[in-house]
DNA sequence: AGGGTAATGTACATATGTGTCAACATTGAA
DNA sequence: TTCAATGTTGACACATATGTACATTACCCT
């Protein structure tokens, strides 16, 4: 359970409070994250936290920042990405939903839970909302859909995509994938060609059979 | 901040610290849930509380079959109700996403949190979503829509609503009640009638204009 | 080796929560 | 009006959390 990962010699660090802090966050809310827990989950003196964050709260805020440089920017680097057609497109912003690296689904869910009983959070996760929601509906007028039609289809492609994390399923790869035609079929209007899904399967390494 | 809407000259109640325990849990979580706090917003003794319940994990208990009995039975119901298009048949749908009596959203995104710190309430969630989308996904297929696609929509449908609620937004009825048409034709693929959504507005207390 | 800084630990003060118990108050019905 | 059921309270015991002060140890560089 230690993380001899310092290049140190000391045990603790800023960021191995941060990253135990953040799997507890993920695990049970932020009101599990606690310095006498996670002290004793890293095998230090809960004391010693005190040498690396003034208190609590700036724990707290450096999970908000992590949260905010992960997850914030990647929805709409996807949504700029080049792409022929809409349902190419979309099929870029569905790489967020597959590849954890581009959006922490479980820490975004964490994060609006943690909302509900802060309204300093609550603000964060309205901004955020309202940035990729904005990337997204620029997305579809950029091929040429009407403004409302935009924004509607905008807001159920990112609203399915938090109701889906907000369910905490734990589906098959499989499972997802084959609902993936019919999604952008849905979201777009457009039948996604067999080449571009091929070239989407590939490179979330998932083989149709 | 009494209740003494007892019939008798008591002040507490079961159902009294189950609605402060309500109010308290969609204000803040269930964290906050604590029966000193509760005791102080009723004005009364802490340990008057275990009079009506033997502990802590009881009432929360209430406030899960509470949520349970409320929230899954009326989207059913809706899903079921008598229409003459799938585009009407969405739109009874629809009357739970903007009727607070037919579907509590604030009470649904506390409870699904909850989930996050428990695996009994997340067991309950997942049922809950089962059967919901199970209905939805009858009402697509009784209008003769195939299987796969039924099963998407149903959770297009599903999905955009609880990635909604986890929004926490607080949007203007016309401001929803715009989206409405849009929704529906993406969601149905055919556009609703004008004496159906006329119907709807109507309903809903809203006036076009 | 030794001094300074970085990190850890012990002891203390305080806050907030749970649950039990025995004593007391109120109510309604015999 | 008396009595038992129903409700209410404060005192107690305990657990878990935060944060501060101070002593101690581990590390690294000169």
């Amino acid at each position: 359970m230690d993380q001899a990962l310092n290049d140190t010699g000391w045990r603790g660090s800023q960021e191995g409070w941060l990253e135990a802090a953040y799997h507890s966050l993920l695990d049970s809310g932020v009101d599990s994250v606690k310095i006498l827990p996670l002290a004793k989950r890293l095998n230090l003196s809960r004391t010693s936290f005190y040498w690396f964050f003034k208190d609590r709260e700036e724990l707290l805020a450096g999970l908000v920042a992590r949260w905010r440089d992960k997850n914030t920017g990647n929805i709409i680097k996807q949504s700029e990405a080049y792409a022929e057609s809409l349902a190419e497109a979309m099929l870029n912003v569905f790489d967020c939903w597959l590849n954890n690296d581009l959006f922490d689904a479980r820490f975004e869910f964490a994060v609006r839970s943690w909302a509900l009983q802060s309204d300093e959070i609550l603000a964060e996760v309205r901004q955020a909302d309202q940035l990729r929601l904005d990337a997204l509906k620029r997305m579809f007028i950029r091929f040429g859909l009407p403004e409302a039609t935009s924004d509607v289809r905008a807001r159920t492609t990112y609203l399915v995509q938090i109701g889906y994390i907000s369910m905490q399923a734990r589906e098959e790869l499989a499972v997802r994938m084959k609902r993936i035609p019919e999604y952008i079929a849905i979201y777009t209007g457009e039948v996604p060609q067999q080449r571009e899904l091929d070239r989407f399967f590939s490179r979330h390494g998932y083989r149709p059979g």
